[in-house]
DNA sequence: GCCGTTTTCGGCCCGACTGTTTTCAGTCG
């Protein structure tokens, strides 16, 4: 079973056990075990298997044998017994914004509605403002939810960070540009750099925060401002994305920045460690419990350092170890943007790129990269786009002029290799033998089960003219699940051959993922961040998202192989060896 | 239900907003 399968089920559980009325905290409980699988790196069920479930932080000895039975009966029992009580149904109405487990269990004990169907039809007939505690402007929001939900489908709805980017820093440009703003940063998930985002908050201080906000309410990006007052506004753009505006004044914007730039896991570690010391943190400031004095902030490393910590950097704020990390100093330096200095994995016209070969070595230099490999696809890839045998020999030529050409460059003959069903390669191994850079990735046959693609990867990884296995669990954010690929013997398989893995940074796959490149560079995995680019502008555009995923993985620059200059790069691919 | 530089029991962030109420419960981020 999938981890995100198996997060779904807790998650459904804590929902049931919140409608029959549990204590917040139990409730509390599974949602953040649930937050725990989906977030690991490794198959959930292989570690059940392993009897290592109680590893996961926030998995304790119930939780672990609630998961094993779900993985022995397909179901867990404490569900199925909760389901004769609670038609399952409800679950669907806590989507509704603004309608919790309280409201829900009011209706459906009171009016005996059980599914969205008949909530719909008590409203529309006004039978819920019958109930104590709601109203007229109850049935209205169920109504309104009812139809959002409706319009947003099932999923819930998250912007992909590539698309979010672009969108906050024109508008804190903008913004930021006004005469009556002091400071303003991008917060939240888009400045953690998060692979997908619900919304954009933008922060500021200023000393007129009314002229800041009517003019945030009045720029061109915005469609409708849902709300406006003093101290911020919260809009939407002719996209449909939600952007939150806060202004607060200059001493507290360290205070405000660390507060909206979350995550919720590493504030609510940040206060309750706090409260230990006798301090409250909140938006506002860091107060003393016993005096009530508050501290303000102008900045957040103020914040950190007030309650004993290292500045963190955004990227690690999750809750995953940071605070202790930066309690004792040991906190990585996080690779940076200009640390890379090539890009291993590209295509031009010759498959299916859209710059041709020139272009492309033409934009790396500009871009300061001092080599760049150029990886189209190999002999059986489909859509027209293959490269036969042939076509790759006269490429090496042409890069070899090419690169005479090029002062203070190195361009990079290679081939994003497939990876076939029997795990072979589709070149003979002497043309390989004459790339200087092969990345081998899986195109086809993605659904043979997960031991084959595991095998198949592994033996990629074995063969002796693979450099660097690419996008190695084919996953599209939002769109496409990982292969369920058994991520920890491929590592291990990689750092005994000394092949490399790269993260993917295209800002759709980026993979691999943050959590898996952690695991790849604990395994001793060389990692390799590369774009993946099918054009000049993407060529540019991927890399910090590739960057991103890294440094959301701990990765400092010595742990990413192409921050390297080329002559010492090449001598750690495995054909130099 | 989880977890331990004050705890193996008794804690478990902080504040705003909404809609319904005359002081608050529920929900949300």
């Amino acid at each position: 079973m999938k981890n995100s399968e198996i997060a779904a089920r807790l998650r459904e559980l804590g929902d049931l056990y919140e409608l029959d009325g549990a204590v917040s905290y139990r409730v509390l409980a599974y949602k953040q075990a649930a937050k725990a699988i989906l977030d690991s790196p490794v198959s959930v069920t292989q570690m059940a298997e392993q009897g290592r479930l109680e590893e996961l932080p926030g998995v304790g000895k119930t939780i672990a044998e609630k998961v094993s039975a779900l993985l022995a009966e397909g179901e867990i029992p404490a569900a199925r017994k909760l389901k004769e009580r609670i038609p399952a149904t409800l679950v669907d109405m806590l989507r509704i914004p603004g309608l919790g487990a309280k409201t829900v269990r009011a209706i459906h004990d009171q009016l005996g509605i059980e599914d969205l169907a008949q909530l719909q039809a008590a409203a529309e007939q006004q039978e819920i403002r019958g109930l104590k505690g709601l109203g007229a402007k109850a049935e209205e929001n169920i109504l309104k939810g009812l139809a959002g939900l409706e319009a947003r489908g099932a999923d819930e709805e998250r912007i992909l960070l590539s698309h979010v980017l672009p969108l906050a820093e024109r508008l804190a440009a903008d913004i930021g540009a006004h005469p009556a703003c002091d400071r303003l940063e991008i917060a939240g998930s888009a400045r953690r750099m998060v692979e997908t985002c619900k919304d954009i908050d933008l922060i500021a201080s200023s000393d007129q925060p009314a002229d800041l906000v009517t003019a945030f309410v009045g720029h061109e990006l915005v469609d409708e401002a849902r709300s406006k007052g003093e101290a911020g506004a919260s809009v939407l753009t002719h996209h449909g994305t939600k952007v939150d505006l806060r202004v607060v004044a200059p001493d507290q914007f360290g205070n405000l920045l660390q507060h909206f730039t979350g995550s919720q896991a590493h504030n609510v570690q940040l206060r309750e460690a706090a409260v230990k010391q006798g301090l409250s943190v909140s938006e506002y400031g860091v107060a003393e419990t016993e005096s009530g004095e508050s501290l303000r902030c102008r900045t957040e490393a103020e914040v950190y350092e007030r309650l004993g910590y290292r500045y963190i950097e955004p990227e690690l704020r999750e809750g995953r170890g940071e605070l202790e990390a930066a309690r004792t100093d040991a906190l990585p330096e996080l690779i940076v943007d200009k640390d890379i200095r090539g890009d291993l994995h590209c295509h031009t016209t010759l498959s299916d790129g859209r710059s041709t070969l020139r272009e492309m070595a033409s934009a790396a230099k500009r871009m300061g990269y001092g080599y760049l490999a150029v990886t189209d696809h190999s002999a059986s890839h489909g859509f027209g786009d293959h490269v036969t045998a042939d076509q790759l020999r006269k490429r090496i030529d042409e890069v070899r002029n090419l690169n005479d050409e090029l002062k203070r460059f190195t361009l990079l003959v290679g081939s994003e290799v497939n990876i076939g069903t029997d795990g072979s390669l589709d070149y003979p191994d002497e043309l390989l033998a004459e790339l200087d850079w092969v990345v081998a990735s899986l195109h086809t046959s993605f659904r043979m089960g997960d031991a084959k693609l595991t095998a198949r990867m592994i033996m990629a990884a074995e063969h002796p003219y693979v450099d660097c296995l690419g996008h190695p669990t084919g996953r599209l954010i939002g769109r496409r699940e990982p292969y369920g690929i058994d991520i920890e013997r491929v590592c291990a398989a990689a750092a005994e051959t000394g092949t490399m893995i790269e993260i993917n940074a295209n800002p759709n796959r980026r993979d691999l993922s943050e959590h898996h490149a952690r695991l790849a560079n604990e395994a001793g995995v060389r990692i390799v961040i590369n774009t993946d680019a099918h054009g000049v502008d993407t060529l540019a555009e991927n890399m910090r998202y590739g960057i991103a995923t890294a440094r959301r993985a701990w990765l400092t620059k010595a742990d990413v192989a192409n921050t390297l200059p080329w002559s010492r790069f090449a001598k750690l691919r495995k054909r130099a060896g």
